[in-house]
DNA sequence: AAAATCTACGTAAACGTTTACGTGCGCCCA
DNA sequence: TGGGCGCACGTAAACGTTTACGTAGATTTT
């Protein structure tokens, strides 16, 4: 590994003028510029990273800080697509895109848990999913590093995050099934309360029913899983014998909504109309195809790297809670026949 | 941030001193090992890593490098699973994980690509997936760093690998669609040539053929998606009408086979018995169930990590290709009647 | 009792950068 | 022509560790 002494004693300057020509910076003769430039391409030389952040204190890497268990979401890898955006996006500034996996008892331990990672020495955190409690982010933030929430954000305090846009996905979504399949009796089929997406896909929801002057039928479950669909789904039927269409938390719920509807002699979309969230792949798979609503996971990530990058520039201070648009997905198990099946 | 020279000055010892009773190393009194270690617990002191690693020359990081289409495989969130083995792993001994995808430009340029990330200074790279070609693999450990191959290998030289059984779990699935379910035309519709995990199990379903005394059937595509696994089905079907069973080179061709057989007016598993492998989340919700072979992708993840921390604190200095074993998982799509269904 | 060994420290160099400050030179303008 | 200024450099300190080496005293050995 070539150093910046050695190129200054092989071209008979000073580290210093080695230094100020490869980074760009003004004091050094363009001749002078040229030979290092040149020197350095010849030695495939790379700057030690540790060295440098020494005296800058910077590190060039961001901590993606998510829960374990949502990282591994089989059915929906939701999390994985997002680092690769975030990853993608940063990697154009030189910067690397570290993952710490929290489980359970991490989490609830807040600010103890932090010290594990506060040792890492991150630019800046950003921590995904809605799960994260309020507590931990706090005193993550107090950490003094640039924080930043993907799908996730908190009431009062202003951080900084990403979000697609899940209010008015959900009140599209059931907005369609009033308005174009007449349906009058829908259910919610909500994920946990307190989690930023599950709350504001259940206010969008009742924005539609409200502004139709219907009934808000919601079942809440503590999961958003295949399984919790299925509970969520036979709950619903029998309370609710009137229903006649499924607004759920994500498409693996609405996947399990349907199979437990099947299993009590509904079909769907005839007897019940489903409508899901997050358009994962298997979604067109499913039987029917499954309308749903597609969120662009990885460019959410490319979006985040990009703020992240701004805000570690300083460019801007300003805490802005961004949203990314979602976009309907009519396939058949709202009760259109598939014609409008989207654009790959 | 409080340093070892704060706490030496409030200590009234040298720097030295402290940071020797930091690291447990000899050479310091019991009284004043005790009285460093209050200290840095009411400082909450934490080490500079950058310093640190600018002397050991160790990062305490390792990088994950996995093509990005397959760490975004959105239908087998295969490669996520193997990264968070890996940072469980790793985190218990202060190590922790980079993330690195390539797109397919960056996978041929090899070399070229190498010192994009060259300049990371990790102690160790883990290339994950089949589709990393020999020369990157080549050119990659050429850096010098600690190489360990996850789910791909090459033939030649001996790098330390950790892959599944794949061989064998391919024979058993053969073998039980041959002795159990007495079939005797059996086409395999496997991955892309080339790729280590695709080789493989060609060769556990051809020993399995050969064995028994049946010509094998070959159909091999260049994906291993839902779609490609339709249209290996298809041209399955027409060239050789005889055929009554199907193994896959992965689930989500099972999936495609299955429905592109049904569209063919062929049912499963009465017609056409079909068995996939790495039993991805989908499987139990197919229709019918899923029959595979499971891959412990967590826990090959953590295998690596475990392996590359001894390998990098010289323990073993061998070179060795692990296998992780599989587990046959018999549902319903091989025509067992889904009794034996595996335990959660 | 002298010599050798051990223990618990301190001193200082080294890792490879960045950057504030100093210096000499050429140039312009009054 | 001389004072001022900008430019291209060099000098050296600083970032926070680790570690080889030195040293004084206590302990053991011969």
């Amino acid at each position: 590994m070539s150093t910046l002494r050695e190129m200054a004693e092989r071209l008979g300057v000073s580290i210093a003028t080695v230094s100020r020509a490869m980074n760009d910076k003004p004091g050094v003769g363009s001749e002078t510029r040229q030979r290092v430039l040149a020197l350095a391409q010849e030695l495939q030389y790379q700057p030690n990273l540790a060295a440098r952040s020494l005296v800058t204190s910077r590190t060039n890497t961001i901590l993606f800080i998510v829960h374990q268990r949502q990282f591994t979401e089989a059915e929906d890898p939701f999390y994985p697509f997002i680092m690769l955006g975030l990853e993608e996006a940063l990697k154009v500034d030189g910067f690397h895109v570290m993952l710490l996996t929290l489980n359970d008892a991490q989490l609830a331990a807040g600010p103890t848990a932090l010290r594990a990672f506060q040792e890492k020495r991150a630019d800046a955190l950003v921590l995904a999913g809605p799960d994260i409690s309020s507590k931990f982010i706090l005193s993550a933030s107090a950490l003094g590093l640039t924080t930043l929430l993907v799908d996730n954000q908190l009431q009062l305090s202003s951080f900084t995050s990403v979000q697609p846009q899940n209010e008015e996905g959900s009140q599209s979504s059931t907005n369609h099934l009033i308005e174009v399949h007449q349906h009058r009796h829908i259910a919610l089929l909500r994920g946990p309360g307190g989690w930023a997406s599950s709350d504001e896909r259940a206010a969008g929801y009742l924005a539609a029913m409200g502004g139709a002057n219907l009934d808000p039928i919601l079942v809440e479950v503590d999961d958003t899983t295949i399984e919790s669909g299925k509970d969520a789904a036979k709950q619903a039927l029998e309370h609710h014998p009137q229903v006649t269409a499924f607004v759920t938390a994500n498409d693996a719920m609405a996947i399990g909504a349907m199979r437990a509807a099947r299993g009590m002699g509904r079909r769907t979309p005839e007897d019940i109309a489903v409508i899901g969230f997050d358009d994962i792949s298997w979604a067109s798979y499913a039987d029917p195809p499954l309308t749903t609503v597609r969120i662009p996971t990885i460019e959410m990530g490319r979006l985040a790297g990009r703020l992240l990058l701004e805000l570690l520039n300083g460019a801007v201070s300003v805490k802005s809670r961004v949203r990314v648009a979602t976009q309907p997905i009519i396939r058949q198990s709202c009760g259109c026949n598939g014609h409008i099946e989207e654009k790959k």
